[in-house]
DNA sequence: TCCACCCTATTTGTTTGACAAATTTCTACC
DNA sequence: GGTAGAAATTTGTCAAACAAATAGGGTGGA
């Protein structure tokens, strides 16, 4: 029959555009799909698995949003398999996170609270396992002048992930920048709060630290560093309302 | 009027079901829609939003892969906003670690340590966060005897959510849940080490600690038992070779 | 009265076939 | 040889229907 080559095995996902996303995702976890590799056009991919396009389209675009895949029109277009480098799920985080302060399902103190218990370690690591490069890309970032320029966010996001690359803890990276990229679209939707020269001389100290491989201090030094941040954050967003929800927003919902 | 209510407003999301489920999004950000509510049949959907069904169902099923939404047949069915609680999210994380994992984007090590970085600031504040009835489900978690009946990670897996809980910190405890998680599959995927008394013994001081609200020394016993908890695991699960990938699978791929 | 069964209504799930849009490649013309 | 335009390829969108699942109501029987 050469076809419903999806319905063998698990009896788990009834549905065909679920069988279908983890016939996919097997496909990769197994290695029988690489990275870059591009899959069939939908149409083929349809009669390949004797289901319909649209079927296939709704598995495709599930695992668009899932940052497995990637799509684009044209002859050299197609789906492709994107590079697993957890970039996406960094991005997913994010959302995430933000939907669930909005939702109240989180505070700003856990947010912070979570930052700290991340980045400390993630300093201190990153004294003992850094690397001659490491130290040269912070040291550029620490003397670059764009402190005073931009928002003072761009120079403050990369010191602290190149930090938490330096700990060489990809995971622990990943959560670091999930939520450090929550807290900038915080920071950008109310003004932000300008921290800028203390926080240039709290990331030299850092990097001092770091330089001289103490552990300790580094974790000191970052924890004194996000302590003063948050108190310029808590002051500058405002504290939400059990129900401000109220608001009008130009509701067609009937 | 009633159609074309999407294409308002930002540009970015070119595609037209890109664009639903930003609208979707905004709406319940926005507390236009509510956890528990209902939307309007898909039918219904795509006319009121001037597009077709498959495109809408596009949107739909996003949704639903990113724990948004959840649907369902019959006449009490049909698509409902997902209570927001972090559990979806801690599902997606675990399910991306694992796949970073199998793909090398990660680490054991680093898996482990992160584990460690999370867990250790986690016991520390569950120590003084804690309440009476926190303390009362971790003793019946110690003293139940379901250490010896089962695969010993039902009570430890307890354990340590319970714990993550008295931290009152979602956050991270979202972040340990999804780790957990991930170790958990791991475990039952290879054997399952025989730690489980020893397992018990160091849940026990944990629990004093916590009981004591000292703080440094609920720390100390967690480090110490997620390193022990490491060496074990470190052995039973063997190392993965660059490329095993060459396993025949029934695959079809052409 | 009560219960089991079927029948119907509602909603998501799936199929078919087509057309539109985007994008690259090929081709003809200058 | 270069450039503009036509053709080919692939995803994006649309339309109308049928299939499957599920809940509720109605009907018949005990």
């Amino acid at each position: 029959m050469a076809k419903g080559s999806v319905s063998d095995g698990a009896r788990k996902p009834r549905k065909t555009y679920e069988q279908i996303i983890t016939h996919i995702r097997e496909a990769i976890s197994s290695g029988k799909l690489h990275p870059g590799d591009r899959l069939p056009p939908e149409v083929d991919l349809a009669r390949s698995l004797g289901v319909s396009r649209p079927t296939v389209r709704e598995a495709l675009k599930v695992l668009e949003a899932l940052n497995v895949l990637e799509s684009s029109t044209g002859p050299t277009g197609g789906t492709f398999v994107k590079p697993l480098d957890g970039a996406g799920v960094a991005d997913y985080l994010m959302d995430s996170i933000s939907l669930l302060l909005d939702v109240q399902e989180l505070t700003l103190e856990e947010l912070w609270t979570a930052r700290g218990a991340i980045e400390v370690p993630l300093a201190g690591m990153a004294a003992l396992k850094r690397t001659e490069q490491d130290l040269a890309v912070l040291r550029g970032i620490i003397e670059s002048d764009e402190y005073r320029d931009f928002h003072a966010y761009f120079p403050d996001i990369t010191f602290h992930t190149t930090i938490a690359e330096a700990s060489r803890n990809r995971l622990l990276s990943l959560f670091m920048l999930s939520i450090h990229t929550t807290i900038k679209a915080l920071a950008e939707r109310y003004v932000l709060p300008e921290a800028k020269q203390v926080s240039q001389d709290q990331h030299r100290l850092i990097y001092e630290a770091i330089l001289d491989q103490d552990e300790a201090l580094a974790r000191r030094h970052m924890k004194e560093h996000l302590q003063m941040a948050y108190e310029v954050y808590r002051e500058a967003v405002p504290k939400k309302d059990t129900d401000e929800a109220t608001k009008e927003v130009s509701g067609d919902n009937a």
